[in-house]
DNA sequence: CGCCGACTTGAATTCCTTCAAGTACGGTGG
DNA sequence: CCACCGTACTTGAAGGAATTCAAGTCGGCG
């Protein structure tokens, strides 16, 4: 196929922000018309540091990212995983110091947009304006399910929630299909995502296997049971504020 | 004082406003003119529900809310917490179904604007619009804390934070000193806000009285070691992306 | 005065962590 | 081709932080 010679576009970004606004043919010129800069980033790859300041924003085009802030004595918490079309810092366009990490789980490719071309593009277009206001509510959205998934929920519920949610977004995306899973972070990743240790990870990650809820080796994952997944994760997508799926509903 | 007399306005809102952006006179007088309706709260008042679509917005004049989701089975996370001059659910304006509830913890005043107003109002005065895209990303911010927070800090470090963020921002909003302070919320509200149960919010907060951190007898809180609480609570404001306020540098 | 909600305290239990060793696997170099 | 190595994953046992259950006290209000 084409696509697997063709250098990686701001495609798949587009894609997401038709899911989030009405946009014309205007607004998807605009948005092909903004320069970038291409950076191919290995596994691990730091792309915006806590009490940084930048200058350019960057959207993840291929591969997974996640976000995460550090305590004093060294503990990481994830707070969100990205994956392709997502924006991952648009709210430095407006507040310039990272309060949070922003690093590659994966290899993968990212397009870095010079923030002042982005504010021109949102003067400019409203709807794709409104369509970045969206993205970034959701955001907000998705981590006070967070707060309440780690606040409130035991840790059979809250690794089971996690992976609902991954699995929906990854439809949503339109990378695969959702019941077959290939997941791009490790245990310690779950573990710093979902507030528990990688010891009580692995174990529940098994709990969840030998219920039949999920079937996993390694990192592939099969969602044995949609139905009983979800109820053990107490899930309801409507906090996504994404058009239902057909898979998930 | 007059002020005890004369019925609410917005005045706090647009003072809070002035904080995160740079505002002129036209878009002060804007603010000022703005249609809104009136209703004085009491203590428990729902003002939003979970899954109920809203057509208007509202921001707190006085007294405290917060904003919170219930698990299936019935255990209950608050995400925020609000005073005086807050927007309680900007986000609905782009996003009309809530997913989560918005309810007073005190009695207050309350002030509802029509959705279609603070659209104009936005699209018609763009530092008022891009004070309210601060105030978003500042929330989300926040949230993000939270996650860290109720992930990867011990009891003791959760609700000493949480304590320095309600000081923090209470001083910021100009609401009175930052270490004489009255809770509004109970060691119910407490336990649900820091993922923990209120048996042990009532041992945390009195060991934290014991080594002399605070100075509390009900609601009644002092803090009695800005430094020591600090620390116990692993607390950087740089997280609330407000001005440095002298007492909390 | 009595009642109710909020706060307090003790004891037993549980879920999760910590510590300490494993095993499986993919890559690298001899 | 195989020995070596590091990383990720797995498992067991002991310990601890926080929950649960149960029974108080305190204080404000009708």
């Amino acid at each position: 196929m084409l696509s697997e010679i063709a250098p990686p576009d701001l495609t798949v970004a587009i894609r997401k922000l038709e899911r989030l606004a009405a946009l014309t043919d205007v607004d998807r010129d605009a948005l092909r018309r903004l320069p970038y800069r291409l950076e191919q980033c290995e596994a691990g790859r730091m792309l915006i540091q806590e009490g940084q300041t930048a200058s350019d924003c960057c959207i993840l085009l291929t591969g997974y990212a996640c976000r995460h802030k550090v305590t004093q004595d060294g503990k990481r918490q994830i707070v969100a995983f990205h994956m392709q079309g997502d924006f991952l810092d648009l709210q430095h366009v407006k507040l310039p110091r990272a309060d949070h990490n922003v690093q590659m789980i994966t290899q993968g490719d990212v397009a870095w947009i010079r923030h002042g071309d982005l504010h021109s593009l949102m003067r400019d277009f409203p709807i794709i304006a409104d369509a970045c206001w969206r993205d970034v509510l959701i955001e907000a959205s998705v981590f006070r399910e967070w707060v309440l998934n780690i606040g409130r929920r035991d840790a059979r519920a809250r690794l089971a929630h996690l992976l609902c949610e991954f699995a929906a977004r990854r439809a949503a995306a339109g990378i695969g299909p959702p019941d077959a899973i290939e997941l791009p972070m490790s245990q310690d990743d779950l573990a710093d995502a979902t507030g528990m240790t990688v010891v009580h990870v692995n174990r529940t990650l098994r709990a969840l296997s030998a219920e039949g809820a999920i079937v996993h080796r390694g990192r592939q994952l099969r969602v044995g049971d949609w139905d009983r997944l979800k109820r053990i994760a107490d899930f309801d997508p409507a906090y996504l504020h994404q058009a239902v799926s057909s898979h998930m509903s």
